[in-house]
DNA sequence: CCTTGAAGCTATAGTTGCTAGAGACATTAA
DNA sequence: TTAATGTCTCTAGCAACTATAGCTTCAAGG
């Protein structure tokens, strides 16, 4: 049995992260030690290293919550699961064609900029007036974070 | 003058984010009509503009908070506003690079998965261990939103 | 002139995914 | 034994908004 530190060390979560999956029911509450103190096995590493796995990828704790779930019935189709796979695909692939853009606009403002003084800045004309942009690159609807 | 509400609809920003902008004093205090509701010139609404375009291109607002600052200096030199810049240039083609290899894994994921049951379900495997990833894609230290 | 509905006001709380702190208890090594 | 580290709970904070509640103000129609 590890305690939180030495499991956060083993799947590189850190300690408070670990408590904050317990916390909104991503993990299952631990097991506790006489001293009150938190005692995983190999099932919580497990758990938490796919967590901490999803997460890279890009995954929300909401999509990791319900992969979590379905990987709890073997029997059942996987296409619930790769649907959700299929869902983070596709948002990578338009966070990389926004940013694609907004790389290509932010090239083109420091390129053009000569280096002068601001009242001729390149890079603050075109920050006032989107029309001095090759691209529509803004905001289409809500994209969020990561 | 214009309302808060057509200020909104002509820099395509919503109402609470002017108030919130004017509350962490990225606006000015605006103008109140006699019945204490905001009223706005030329000047906001082009300050508005350039956080709006701003945002649009992925600047924080720290950092549209210093390129506002430095645009009201029009004699001084560029070389500040510029690197702001290129460090947004430098961020996004990071968030690229990442996004990349992401999209790479995920596809891999789903196009190895038969669809068959959760029990042999590619995507599931591979979210259990990164050792089946074909790049080293994980989060390599603090990278941010957007 | 009056009413109704939309738009505005303030203030507070919620979102996502953590991270940081305070103050108390537990464990471990010297 | 004592000091250092680890862990406990609870609360608050981060970015950049968004949403709600309960009010006031304004513009248009009858
Ligand atoms: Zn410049
Ligand atoms: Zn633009
Ligand atoms: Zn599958
Ligand atoms: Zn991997």
């Amino acid at each position: 049995m590890l305690t939180i530190g030495k499991l956060g060390e083993a799947a590189r979560v850190k300690v408070p992260t670990i408590r904050y999956y317990e916390q909104i029911g991503l993990l299952p509450e631990a097991e506790r030690s006489a001293g009150n103190q938190r005692l995983y096995g190999r099932k919580a590493m497990e758990r938490l290293a796919f967590i901490r796995h999803a997460r890279d990828l890009g995954f929300t704790l909401e999509a990791i919550r319900d992969l979590l779930s379905l990987s709890d019935i073997p029997d059942q189709s996987c296409a619930a699961a790769d649907a959700i796979a299929r869902a983070q695909l596709a948002e990578v692939e338009s966070r990389l064609a926004r940013l694609t853009a907004l790389k290509a606009e932010l090239e083109r403002m420091v390129v053009q900029c000569a280096g002068g003084k601001i009242a001729d800045c390149r890079v603050i004309e075109v920050l006032g007036d989107h029309s001095l942009c090759a691209t529509d690159h803004r905001h289409p609807e809500t994209e969020l974070a990561q």
